[in-house]
RNA sequence: GGGGAGAUACUCAAGCGGCCAACGAGGACGGACUGUAACUCCGUUGACUAUGUCUUCGCAGGUUCGAAUCCUGCUCUCCCCA
């Protein structure tokens, strides 16, 4: 059995655990679990540091569960700003349950006949015929409301700089959690369970209800919140969340969010975000510091978390169309490519639509950019980027004498336009 | 209620009768450089049928050959005294 919490250490995963969790996980195979919140049919980046807790700890041979939180995320957990929930009917529950598990399947093995096989369990399955009545006498008994109003994520939102305030539904969010952990402690075997450090205090909530209830003894492993060098928040980007979904966020976009992490994150990500080995990565790490311009680091969180999400196919495309966006790509490669994967890589990207008329009679410059299509705000904008040396047509450099014609149609029906290296344009002729 | 100062482009801020589409700074965009980074350097930043024309300096009038600039009224902002 290898030791989950050497692991977690030099992987930078570790926040805290309870006392003696290393030796409870050393004695033999354990049972652990990480919630979700099913309020959407896919997981971003965010949930990727539980998820790979999950997994690692199931590559140490321990069996992971994840929770789906059909009844908590009713709820609202107050640690954090979460804002009002909307109720979800089962229908929808199920249907994000389902999506959930199907990303989660990239990262756990449910299906193997090993005894550790990933578990996927929702709460709302025990909690929806729990009545009111029997949860305040069976669970709130045991818990003392000056406990639970120990804990930070109560005492930030009563105290009084606070001006929220918080209801009572949130307030008995850490018992409704804190009842998962023991049924699962008496139903499922699980004896750990895990999330990020604001969970903590929820976390304990459970181990409490196992004492009391369960007459047993629970543990918490909680891994650091995962920060950026800059400031900013993590798994954010212009467009807000990145997805694991690809229909929410692109491959191309996955990957170039990797791509685009800081040194110093990157060294951070590689730990967290791969299976890769200690060694594999100090090596990666040495080498990147000796040619920090090749952004080996990057490259490779790029493309370990891109296959694990999205496969072989779609990272190669990301690739092809990073190659392709930010390198030395010619009118051709652009020709080579499909209508669906040019699409994806444009994706976004402002479009306009002109005549084949238009085309064949030869689209001047200025019509291309500004007269016909409002890609730029005036036509003397317009001069000025030729005039600039800004203004490329498929990937060429071109002066303000050149016109558009039916050679330059990328499958058929599209003309890239771009001004400087990031502005790009889409014109579509039909 | 009385007195004073002000309103200029995306923002700050010069200009106080012709040389003003309006100094300068920031921002933004582009070019060179670079690691799809940072820095640095250079350029662009009202519109157009463009060595010219037109529309802009709170709003509306007026003086003048000529107004962002002077005058009158209005609107708004800030400051001081009551």
């Amino acid at each position: 059995m290898k030791n989950f919490i050497e692991e977690l250490k030099w992987r930078g995963m570790l926040h805290d655990s309870m006392p003696t969790t290393e030796e409870h996980l050393l004695e033999s195979m354990r049972s652990a679990y990480v919630g979700f919140d099913p309020t959407s049919d896919s997981l971003h980046i965010g949930n990727l540091v539980p998820i790979m807790l999950l997994a690692h700890f199931q590559r140490c041979g321990h069996q992971p569960i994840a929770l789906v939180g059909g009844a908590t995320g009713m709820i609202g957990d107050p640690s954090g700003k979460s804002s009002e929930r909307n109720l979800l009917d089962e229908k929808t529950l199920r249907h994000n349950q389902e999506a959930i598990k199907a990303q989660l399947s990239h990262f756990l093995d449910f299906t193997s006949n090993a005894d550790n096989a990933a578990v996927l369990v929702n709460n709302y399955d025990w909690m929806k015929d729990f009545s009111f009545l029997e949860f305040i006498r069976d669970i709130g008994k045991h818990i003392s409301v000056n406990y639970m109003m120990a804990k930070d994520s109560v005492k930030n939102r009563i105290g009084s700089e606070s001006k929220e305030g918080m209801s009572f539904t949130e307030f008995t969010y850490q018992l409704v959690q804190g009842y998962d952990f023991l049924h699962l402690y008496q139903n499922n075997n699980a004896s750990i369970q895990m999330g990020g450090s604001d969970q903590w205090g929820n976390i304990t909530t459970g181990t409490e209800l196992i004492r009391r209830i369960g007459g047993g003894k629970g543990y918490a492993i909680t891994c650091p919140l995962i920060t950026k060098s800059d400031g900013s928040k993590f798994g954010k980007s212009e467009g807000g969340n990145v997805w694991l979904d690809a229909k929410r966020t692109s491959p191309y976009k996955f990957y170039q969010y990797w791509l685009n992490a800081s040194d110093e994150d990157a060294e951070k990500y590689i730990k967290i975000f791969t299976f890769l080995e200690k060694a594999t990565v100090d090596a990666l790490i040495t080498e990147h510091k000796e040619a920090p311009h090749m952004r080996l680091l990057q490259k490779r969180i790029g493309e370990e978390v891109t296959l694990l999400v999205h496969g072989k196919d779609a990272y190669e495309n990301a690739i092809k169309a990073s190659n392709i966006l930010f390198g030395k790509s010619t009118a051709s490669d652009l020709k080579s490519l499909d209508e669906q994967t040019f699409l994806d890589v444009f994706d976004g990207v402002p479009q306009a639509t002109v005549t084949t008329t238009d085309i064949e009679e030869g689209l001047d410059m200025i019509g291309a950019l500004a007269a016909k299509t409002n890609f730029l705000k005036s036509n003397g904008d317009a001069r000025r980027a030729l005039k600039e040396n800004a203004i490329s047509v498929n990937k060429e450099k071109v002066k303000d004498d050149f016109t558009i014609s039916k050679e330059d149609l990328i499958a058929d029906k599209y003309v890239l336009l771009q001004r400087g290296k990031k502005t790009y344009y889409l014109l579509k002729v039909e």
